[in-house]
DNA sequence: GGGAGAATTGTAAACGTTTACAAAATCAAA
DNA sequence: TTTGATTTTGTAAACGTTTACAATTCTCCC
């Protein structure tokens, strides 16, 4: 049974085919006798448009591209559900492109671009410079663009925005196990190239600073953003010479991982180490001992983050391009204690 | 500037539109020098086809749907990895469509379907029957639908799926308690729609049955599939006037909670109460203890789901209905013990 | 009843491809 | 060179919508 098109329902209500679009796509325009007639004619041939032609011919695909990167992380995973949920609401699908924590290399990137014909990208993940330089120019060329989470490098800082403030979060992070006593403090960031870490470490660096403690050389180890890469790290640091007493961990991820090393080395959390996270993920709250961490309203950055890209897609570019700046939040629960001794 | 057509090509190149096509399409069906003529001018224009209109003509989107109960559980997430895969060798954009584990209402199955023009369906997740006939009926009308993970219920067996042999699995996890010593063994499974975790359960109660063990009311609970439900089941399990001394968990999500709970309460695991888990998430290894689990090839059920869609897609319907059953896994680490006394 | 103006409907073009078919060019063999 | 076969190219239709514009019908008032 083939698709039935417009014309089957016009021949079937005997009218022309614009009324039968008209009578879809704008009911007002059209009298109440023909439009009763059309949408019987419609339910008798169970007539759907056919979005493909929709599509084509509005020059309108309502599919959006989020770029984010790794699909496995659950603070990804509740950013995710905030801009699904708004994307329904506005009648938009989303396609998910996973960066895997490289930036994307300029080819990568234009294949995703051509490729996919999406009305609009929220971009959750670093790319290159190169890859940024290709973005603008697509921008310009009337493609939106809006980023959610990773914060601004300056190439980026024309494309709206919305995050937390990282650099200050993670600063609170710190104050607060500095407030707990900790003087000797390390921590464990993401890859080189995620800017978002690189906020976090600006933050923690900033904290120590302004407290006047130093950071011993090899306290700043990256995590790779996985448990695996945040278990290596932390090994090295209990085997420096100078062992922290207080481990920032740039997410929960590496949390766990760090939380893990630590035990796995005979040690216990908090009392010997303390251990802080970043994103309060789902399973922060039951780790053992429970993380305290950061929380970022993760669903709403998505949210929002979503309506800021229809109304970029549906006004146009108004050149407001000032983040959207969203609270965080210091939770405590019990993976940090005063220092040992 | 406006995208290019074919036509400024065409133009540019001296050629006629259905030329430049070939060149595109059908290199080899065009001269050598005219192809290098258009490559020229594709490359001065920067044309790039409008993906719109060749899905239009060509009647295909290159677009699957990924019916999923939810993207947090990090076992859907690897089976997505997989998907991803699998869906970018082939040249596939995927769509993720979340059911909450709800089974999805009619209604929203209708408008998944029409609104969204895909080539294609996995289904990761439960329908209800309702659900199901509408997705039968799409199917004979060449929509092509594959199932993963999900086991069949009779009404699905028209379609090919594959996934692993979860009765099988889930007795395997309980012979391993029996085999440890347990007696009293509860399960936690999912809501009452999930297939998935009713299967589980079949398995549970063949094996119990099987080694003449009597399954206490109110020792088989519904966690929901969350780590907030699995910690409300697991609760009114120690409060049971039976306890158990084992714990089977329908999936490592809510084995997480369960863990959290037994010692919230004030118990060891293992020593005081085993649980054990499903899935294999990359969580179950740094849980405290680590979690003995049942491992499924997550990943590469994605990858063969996708592959076994793109076949359905390519050539047609074949009748071949099969399920490709995967290999499963028992996996022990430290989560288990014999009984305490 | 006629006519002006508004409301409704129909006609046909357009969107950018792909592709059947026709036309033209090339090549091989005599 | 001619012929016929083969390869390459061009022409034009088609895909299912939407929509500007023209044509028609209705409404209302004189």
């Amino acid at each position: 049974m083939a698709e039935v098109s417009i014309k089957e329902v016009a021949r079937m209500a005997g009218v022309s085919i614009a009324t039968v679009s008209r009578c879809v796509n704008n009911p007002e325009k059209v009298t109440e006798k023909t439009r009763l007639k059309v949408q019987k004619a419609i339910l008798e041939t169970g007539y759907s448009p056919n979005t493909l032609a929709q599509s084509f011919r509005r020059g309108r695909t309502n599919l959006v591209m989020v770029v984010l990167p790794s699909i496995g992380d659950p603070f990804f995973t509740d950013v995710m559900r905030g801009i699904r949920t708004a994307a329904k609401a506005k009648g938009y699908s989303v396609v998910i492109e996973e960066t895997q924590f490289n930036t994307m290399t300029a080819d990568e990137i234009g294949a995703m671009l051509v490729s996919k014909q999406t009305d609009g990208i929220i971009l959750l993940a670093s790319m290159s410079p190169f890859g940024t330089e290709i973005l603008s120019a697509k921008s310009r060329r009337r493609l939106p663009i809006v980023i959610g989470c990773e914060t601004i490098s300056p190439e980026l800082a024309e494309f709206p925005s919305v995050h937390i403030d990282n650099v200050a979060a993670a600063k609170e992070a710190t104050n607060y196990l500095i407030s707990q006593g900790h003087r000797r403090i390390a921590m464990i960031c993401g890859q080189a190239s995620s800017l978002l870490t690189k906020d976090r470490e600006y933050g923690y660096r900033a904290a120590m600073n302004q407290a006047r403690l130093a950071i011993e050389e090899g306290w700043v180890v990256e995590g790779e953003l996985s448990i695996e890469g945040a278990i290596r790290a932390t090994r090295k640091l209990l085997n420096h010479q100078h062992r922290p007493t207080a481990i920032f961990c740039a997410n929960d991820e590496m949390a766990i991982g760090c939380l893990h090393a630590v035990k796995s080395a005979g040690l216990h959390v908090p009392d010997d180490i303390s251990v802080i996270g970043f994103d309060d993920i789902r399973y922060a709250e039951v780790t053992d001992p429970p993380l305290t961490t950061i929380g970022q309203p993760a669903e709403e950055i998505g949210e929002r983050v979503m309506y800021r890209l229809c109304r970029e897609i549906e006004d146009g570019r108004n050149g407001e391009t000032t983040p959207e700046i969203v609270p965080h939040e210091l939770i405590v629960r019990q993976s940090v204690a005063g220092p040992a001794g």
